[in-house]
RNA sequence: CGGGGCGUAGUAUAGUGGUAGUAUACUUGCUUUGGGAGCAUGUGGUCCGAGUUCGAUUCUCGGCGCCCCGACCA
């Protein structure tokens, strides 16, 4: 993609009413923009990441046997009178709406409800399970207090996955192959190290359940690492005294063992007896936005974002230097060659000084900067700049081509 | 939901009861070209409503919006 086609564009300063890092750099970088408190547009960069979170998500999912769908975001209230979780008292952050003839309706903050509801129709034997299914789906939480740019909002995609087992044996070892699943994730998306799970209670609707904590001083929970080499932490909200350090860390994922009450006299299947007995439920949570506002809380810099290569919005990042006929031309050539290889890369073809350059290509935090001057033209090497370490290496256009492709 | 702070140009800010200033961004021109260049040039602004006043961006009240702390957080 060319820079010089971008509507958007980088900005030198903060906006004054963010003050989180998060929303900072990527409103600065042009990756997304503020609605209003509590609601972001994903711009064509941000939309590049948020894309490649979900991909590694669904990648995960589809391993462990998800089928992913897309429900509605608009809801029933019916659905949600007979688990009483309609009431404002029960739940309050609804948002609710109305038909024309006034009829009410509510915009989905989960959506257990309706897709036991929907599942009804398709599952009446133990044959039927086990299974489960996910989707990324828009949800709509009516926050008192939305808060730390894109790690806290209104409206935001959530990847949701619901597990249906006959009962609570099928579910752990499937709860398990989750818990693993959710581990890759965050190890794929640079997170892996300062990721811990954490024990919960699970509120009112769960039996139990685990969250996935990341260390980021822009977290809201606080936990106590209980066993480094296993990343298990305990969250302090369990009110256990315990000797170690306090650490702030944000809930980037959480899994929940629900059991039957979603299901109990709604969702039932015949055992091999013939008796009907009640599905046994699980579900499990990330927010890919609010992920990908903890990789730039915990991996930015002084100069910018630092984007690990999974998530990248691009792979490489061409600057040419100078308006030389030459290096243009060369620019052009390699941008392409790059291209045809498979390699996704932005190229900064602007006809802007360097330093404006250097300084946009750190804020974007793309990996590996690829720099395109007369002084490629003198060595026929290519110069680039490791974003995350800073290291500098030259290479021959093949040796860049397969450096970059790996 | 309790407490605190704040609304001035696209962005960041200054200032004032009497025609609103700077930086940046943007237009145009010239120079420049490996870390957000220089000179010139032009465009663009007081959140909304009511009140006080000869006159309100400024003072008062109300509304709306934004941020922070806490509570809450399937």
């Amino acid at each position: 993609m060319r820079q010089s086609q971008f509507f958007t564009k980088t900005r030198k300063e903060a906006p004054a009413d963010e003050v989180s890092k998060n929303a900072q750099l990527l409103i600065r970088g042009g990756f997304i923009n503020k609605e209003m408190s509590g609601v972001y547009d994903f711009l064509p960069l941000g939309l590049r990441v948020l894309n490649k979170i979900i991909n590694i998500i669904r990648d995960e999912m589809n391993m462990i046997g998800g089928q992913e769908i897309f429900m509605s975001a608009l809801q029933r209230k019916e659905l949600w009178e007979r688990t009483d979780r309609w009431s404002d008292e029960k739940v309050d952050n609804w948002f609710k709406t109305n038909l024309k003839d006034g009829a009410e309706l509510g915009l989905a903050f989960t959506h257990e409800e309706p897709i036991s509801n929907m599942l009804e129709q398709f599952v009446s034997s133990h044959k039927d399970l086990p299974f489960s299914v996910y989707q990324f789906q828009t949800k709509f939480r009516n926050e008192t207090r939305a808060k730390s740019g894109i790690m806290r909002t209104r409206e935001f995609i959530m990847k949701d996955l619901y597990s249906f087992t006959k009962d609570e044996v099928e579910h752990l070892e499937f709860y398990e192959k989750a818990k693993k699943a959710y581990l890759n994730i965050f190890k794929t998306v640079g997170l892996g190290d300062m990721t811990y799970i954490t024990t919960a209670s699970g509120g009112s609707f769960s039996e139990f359940s685990h969250e996935f904590q990341t260390l980021c001083d822009a977290g809201e929970d606080i936990i106590y690492i209980t066993d480094e080499n296993k990343k298990e932490a305990l969250n302090k909200e369990l009110g256990m005294d315990v000797a170690t350090q306090e650490e702030k860390a944000v809930e980037i994922g959480n899994i929940f063992t629900l059991g039957t009450k979603f299901s109990d006299g709604y969702l039932t299947y015949k055992d091999e007896a013939g008796e009907n007995k009640p599905v046994f439920m699980g579900s499990y949570g990330i927010g890919p936005a609010r992920l990908m506002g903890t990789i730039v809380e915990v991996l930015s810099d002084k100069d910018g974002i630092v984007w690990p290569k999974s998530v990248a919005p691009f792979r490489a990042h061409i600057l040419s230097l100078g308006q030389g006929e030459n290096v243009l031309k060369l620019a052009e050539e390699t941008y392409k060659t790059l291209v045809d290889k498979g390699v996704e890369v932005l190229f900064d073809d602007r006809d802007v000084r360097a330093g404006e350059k250097f300084a946009d290509a750190d804020l974007i935090g793309i990996p590996t900067r690829v720099v395109v001057s007369e002084k490629t033209i003198e060595s026929n090497m290519f110069e680039t700049k490791d974003r995350a370490t800073g290291e500098v290496k030259s290479f021959s256009l093949d040796h860049l081509i397969s450096e970059l492709q790996r």
